[in-house]
DNA sequence: TGGATTGCGGTTATAAATGACCGCAATTTT
DNA sequence: AAAATTGCGGTCATTTATAACCGCAATCCA
């Protein structure tokens, strides 16, 4: 989409990997707990794509937190 | 997605649609401030469908709230 | 040092979101 | 009553996320 969108996968995917790894789960780990392939989350961690609302929910799920503690970081 | 991901959208819209009531906004007001057709917006207050991070941003942008309070209801 | 784990990049097919429109019924405003 | 606003549904082409895989280099660990 818009050309500075990419900071803000970036983020969302920094923010995501600092709480897996608060949760000391593995990506394959994190894999398992929702329905999201491991490398699917790489690819997230790594802002590589502009991920739907439905995968937001699923990671909380998996994580165990707030799907808006996905979205708690600086914009 | 899953079948009763729907119900989550739903969710999605109606915070959507309380927010920018709060505001004051018409569907077209809200599309002039962010980037997206009204059309759009009104499919996605009711639900209809699984919108990318990037749209809720933009809504949030649009609304002058934070992302993660679009994400503020119940799961 | 041999074996498992981990992170990650790549492939291919399919489904779905998106953008840019249009038009209209109902409500609101003047 | 006439004009504008509002919410919303639909179309169609294009882009992109997704699912379900595979394989590999590096690290870990027994």
């Amino acid at each position: 989409m818009k050309s500075n969108y990419n900071k803000i996968q970036e983020k969302f995917g920094e923010n995501l990997r600092k709480i897996r790894e608060e949760k000391d789960f593995s990506l394959r780990e994190l894999s398992m707990k929702c329905e999201i392939d491991d490398s699917k989350i790489s690819k997230i961690e790594n802002g590589k794509f502009n991920i739907q609302l439905s995968t937001i929910i699923e990671l909380a799920k998996g994580l165990g937190v707030s799907p808006k503690e996905l979205l708690d970081f600086d914009f």
